[in-house]
RNA sequence: GGCGCUGUGGCGGAAUGGUAACGCAAAGGUCUGCAAAACCUUUUUUUACCGGUUCGAGCCCGGUCGGCGCCUCCA
């Protein structure tokens, strides 16, 4: 298998340390809002990563942090913590909202088929592994303590920009926020933040340089070297944590360890919504709530991820939801026809298991689900002309189990119809055969009100179900 | 200001330099008792524009115009 690797810039196959296992962690949310459809695209990509890694026959140990603490708004003059920001917002306490948007964001996580992370970590309640590593990092002379905190400082760390591929220098030229002055550098980071003095934080905890909170960039490198050891064998992300938090979390965690901390990083690119990138000021960040509420399922939100790839700039639009809902459905009868076998049928166990090999190669490769999808339209389309062979009914059916672990689709949920609704059926193709329409269109309409259409071919009647 | 990405048909979205996948949508046709489906055709000689390299360019190079991202928190 192999994946796109943001350290090499190129496309590497994936060799994990301790074979079949493999250690993948991945940037969970700051829980202090809604998710909305960005952030949904990139952690069903994530999820296919996991899921692709298990047709390959590897055994992937799945870590998502929850950040529920220390994350920064971006005003330099306040530098408020969101949580607590948020906090005030709402009329509650920072932990009253960690833990609401948390359970949002799980119930959304189920909702959109992901699978649950071997590991969901909190960063409050890692306190101590966060503490533990500042004052590795403090022994071998990385940090600095100024009036607001502990400090990593960058310039001791050899190639800190090399990840990003940045220019500091000229970046600082045209650098738009003034930083604290006390920084010895812009690019210095917080390890440990002191609470402020004229006012008490819901979150804060002692710690051997005082009272305060983690910075944000530590909790990762101490939960998943904790979760996963020195080294990940993936590590995943947005593209936008590419110049901070993962540049970050390298120069933390190889000081601290001198070994390599990751040896392929995946980054998802970001998804646009009317050419925008979507952010809370333009508020055009849609919930998934508000797509269910419309009455399109979140599985059409997952084939519509699948038909981008993870690393091209992906639009968002209703109009192109609507597309991957239409072909979902057209997937959906597809799958009935499990139950509509013939003997006739010219899709056989031979064609099935080419579409699989061939679904499996491009997700093996750099994760081509779009080119897995044209495989499946490719059958979807053939099934459609020549139909299912009775022999191979088993093969389509553990076809479609496979497709869903893979995909993470609902393919093969379905059920038959029922045996009224079969004698109808049966009585509709005997109607049709002595011409009384009469009948045979009253049938069709009692069968579509319980939600089955018929589509009539040469030899057979098909239905398809609703769903 | 610096760094980087990008521009493919109505929409979405692929394409080691070799003659533009696939999905969705619309229109016409074949088929059909009707409807749907399926199939064929069209929208679609064409990859923002100009020039260059090449036997050959959506892909490489230069320029122009547009869009976006990062440098500040971000999926």
């Amino acid at each position: 298998m192999q994946l796109y690797n943001t350290l090499t810039r190129k496309i590497e196959p994936i060799q994990p340390l301790k074979p079949p296992a493999v250690g993948v962690y991945t940037c969970g949310p700051t829980v202090y809002d809604y998710a909305h459809i960005g952030h949904w695209f990139n952690y069903i990509r994530m999820d296919l990563l996991i899921r692709v890694l298990q047709i390959n026959d590897l055994k992937p140990l799945w870590v998502m942090n929850i950040t529920d603490v220390g994350h920064l708004v971006s005003d330099a003059d306040e530098g408020e913590d969101k949580l607590e920001k948020g906090a005030r917002r709402e009329g509650k306490t920072a932990w009253e909202v960690a833990d609401f948007y948390t359970k949002d964001f799980l119930e959304c996580m189920h909702h959109l088929n992901i699978l649950t992370p071997d590991h969901i970590v909190k960063a409050t309640e890692h306190i101590e592994e966060q503490t533990e590593l500042i004052k590795m990092l403090e022994q071998k002379g990385y940090t600095y303590v100024i009036d607001d905190g502990v400090y990593y400082d960058t310039s001791k760390f050899p190639g800190y920009a090399a990840f990003a591929r940045l220019d500091l220098d000229d970046q600082q030229a045209g650098a738009r926020v003034q930083y604290n002055t006390q920084k010895r550098s812009a690019s210095d980071f917080a390890l440990w933040k002191f609470s402020p003095k004229d006012h008490k934080r819901d979150m804060e905890w002692d710690s051997p340089w005082g009272k305060g909170f983690p910075g944000w960039h530590i909790e990762c490198s101490a939960m998943s070297m904790k979760y996963l050891g020195s080294t990940l064998d993936i590590h995943t992300g947005g593209i936008d944590h590419i110049p901070v938090h993962h540049t970050n979390e390298i120069a933390q965690s190889e000081a601290a360890t001198g070994v390599r901390f990751v040896n392929t990083w995946m980054h998802g690119n970001h998804v646009m919504v009317n050419d925008e990138k979507i952010s809370k000021s333009l508020g055009n960040g849609i919930r998934l709530q508000e797509i269910i509420s419309k009455g399109i399922p979140a599985e059409a939100v997952r084939l519509h991820v699948l038909e981008s790839h993870y690393r091209s700039h992906s639009k968002f639009s209703w109009e192109s939801l609507e597309a991957a809902n239409n072909r979902l459905k057209s997937y959906h009868a597809m799958a009935d026809q499990k139950w509509q076998t013939t003997d006739v049928g010219l899709i056989n166990d031979n064609d099935i298991k080419n579409i699989q090999t061939a679904i499996q190669e491009s997700l093996s490769n750099d994760l081509q689900t779009f080119d897995a999808l044209r495989h499946l339209s490719a059958l979807e389309t053939t099934i459609d002309t020549g139909g299912i062979n009775a022999t191979s009914q088993d093969a389509f059916n553990a076809f479609l189990l496979w497709i869903d672990a893979t995909l993470g689709l609902c393919l093969s949920t379905g059920s038959d119809i029922t045996d009224k609704q079969k004698e109808l059926l049966e009585q509709r193709g005997v109607s049709r055969k002595t011409k009384d329409w009469k009948t045979s269109d009253m049938i069709r309409a009692t069968l579509l009100e319980e939600g089955i259409d018929i589509k009539d071919s040469a030899t057979q009647q098909r239905w398809s179900k609703r769903f």
